[in-house]
RNA sequence: CGGGGUGUAGCGCAGUUGGUAGCGCACCGCGUUUGGGACGCGGGGGUCGUAGGUUCGAAUCCUAUCACCCCGACCA
């Protein structure tokens, strides 16, 4: 039975995101357009996936710092494929202080410029690199068709920008942050298995020479980018001139890195985990992994379920993520509802039948109904929640896998392709060019997603031009 | 930027041939309720998106304008 207020997935898939993050309260529409409000449970979650982030970040060496949100329009035109890469999509500021500025400024739809600038202006000797600075901030870029969390004006993200000596450790860098960082993120806390990989050079950043990626497969077979990790090559330090001297005494330009994440990867948990009955979410960025709905009539009811319910919760602190739900003007039924709908993994009832029993009624959100309802003891209780948890997290992760690579297909030829690229990922050996990808792209709306690091050892016939080629492409539709 | 749609109470909507605004939910009060979205009674809440015009009179007709939503081309 479908949840008031959430349409059916396999009714609207479109209309069923928007209203999970309606009904779980994660964001609304402000009065700027594409510019949405994280409401409390929303960025509760971005925090949960910003800590581990940051975590990560801090362990592999890099440290945070803020760069200003404007920047000059002509530190943007620079770098020649990056400002063409992104001009169609930046906000400018002309007006301050109440005159036109002699300079426009721009919004940052990305750092790469700013940071560029101040790194040319810190680095003298190899003996001040690498450098490895992390920032988070808001960026904005003005995107013609928006969603939430999807695709916003304006979003909050992490952008990494380091600075090396050498290609070599350029390279490490970018592949580092993708798997260690971003891919061990996505997947281990976020439960969202991914594809890593290379990207085409159609697909590639705007002044990249080389951007790999993450993607996570949602729930309608479409895949999303879940971050991307960008080898910017000499590029933005021939731009910049971002020099050092060597050991040397040479002068070498630098070698730099970009790679960020966003608040998207708030809409790849809802995609990859939710049903119609509303957000279902990981245990380890659920803000309230278990909620408590103590049951009672009479007062005298209420004092023995409240005095139980605080016996069997003293050592949840510190442990657990929870939330005692004592609101007297609510049914029971109302509150269950409310907590499936926001995702909370586990719900605790405990009535007078629980107290006389000594159990307490454990429902899991990852099994909607009864299958996922048990009475458990009390004694143990703690216990069985901590498990509980961590099973729930495993089993989402294994469901999305499980869906995941029964969507992934092979494909022999173009008809067969087409075909499948409507229920999922295609993998196939392709030999095509550029032109290919736009003209597959304008037919079947499918892109290479990545060219995945395990590639295979033996040739293959290419599906679209019947070429013998190593090459191993994953396609797909994307948000 | 093209196509479509909507602006009336916090939310969702109704409003007939133009006659001075209503319903459901939510909210407030009181009482009864609580093991899967409780119920009764009483109550508060509106420049009808904005600006002009037609008219004795406009939510309703006309013009302009703004905003938002949905569908396509571009994108973390």
């Amino acid at each position: 039975m479908a949840k008031a207020g959430i349409t059916a997935r396999d009714k609207d898939y479109s209309q069923w995101y928007l209203d999970i993050v309606d009904q779980a309260e994660l964001s609304e529409n402000s009065g700027v357009r594409g510019c949405m409000v994280i409401k409390p449970h929303g960025y509760a979650i971005w925090e949960l996936i910003r800590d581990a982030l940051d975590q990560r970040i801090k362990e592999t060496g890099h440290v945070n710092a803020y760069f200003p949100l404007l920047i000059p329009k002509s530190y943007l035109m620079k770098e020649a494929e990056h400002v063409e890469g992104f001009a169609p999509e930046v906000a400018e500021v002309t007006r301050a202080g109440g005159e036109e500025l002699a300079e426009p400024l721009v919004i940052r739809p990305t750092s790469e410029t700013i940071i560029g600038a101040t790194y040319a202006k810190w680095i003298r000797s190899w003996r001040d690199l690498p450098v490895l600075i992390n920032q988070w901030a808001n960026v904005m870029r003005w995107e013609m068709r928006t969603r939430p969390f999807l695709r916003t004006a304006e979003f909050l993200w992490q952008e990494g920008h380091t600075a090396h000596a050498t290609e070599g450790e350029a390279e490490r860098e970018t592949l580092m942050i993708l798997h260690d960082v971003y891919a061990d993120v996505v997947e281990n806390v976020m439960a969202v298995p991914v594809y890593r990989g290379l990207k085409t050079e159609r697909e590639r950043f705007a002044g990249a020479l080389r951007t790999y990626s993450i993607e996570a497969m949602m729930q309608d077979g479409k895949a999303l980018q879940a971050g991307t990790s960008h080898n910017l090559g000499q590029n933005f330090a021939h731009s910049f001139e971002i020099k050092y001297q060597t050991a040397d005494n040479r002068e070498e330009y630098c070698w730099t890195t970009s790679w960020g994440v966003s608040t998207r990867l708030i809409g790849a948990l809802i995609m990859a985990h939710s049903d119609d009955d509303g957000l279902v979410l990981p245990p380890r960025v659920a803000p309230i992994q278990v909620v408590v709905v103590p049951i009672f009539k009479t007062d005298e009811e209420r004092r023995a379920v409240m005095d139980a319910v605080s016996q069997l919760t003293a050592d949840w602190k510190g442990r657990f993520r929870f939330k005692i739900d004592d609101r007297d003007n609510l049914s029971m039924g109302f509150k269950a509802n409310e907590w499936e709908v926001k995702g909370v993994p586990i719900r605790v009832e405990i009535g007078p039948k629980d107290l006389q029993k000594g159990t307490a009624a454990v429902s899991r959100r990852d099994r909607p109904g009864r299958e996922g309802k048990a009475f458990v003891e009390q004694t143990g209780l703690t216990e069985h929640i901590a498990s509980l948890l961590d099973e729930i997290q495993q089993t989402l992760y294994d469901r999305a896998l499980r869906f995941q690579r029964e969507h992934t297909y092979d494909a022999v030829d173009y008809d067969d392709f087409k075909q499948k690229v409507e229920q999922g990922f295609v993998r196939v050996y392709f030999d095509g060019t550029g032109e290919d990808e736009d003209r597959i792209k304008a037919e079947t709306k499918a892109t290479v997603r990545v060219l995945p690091f395990e590639q295979p050892k033996q040739e293959g016939r290419c599906f679209l031009t019947g070429r013998m080629t190593k090459r191993l492409a994953v396609f797909a539709r994307s948000y």
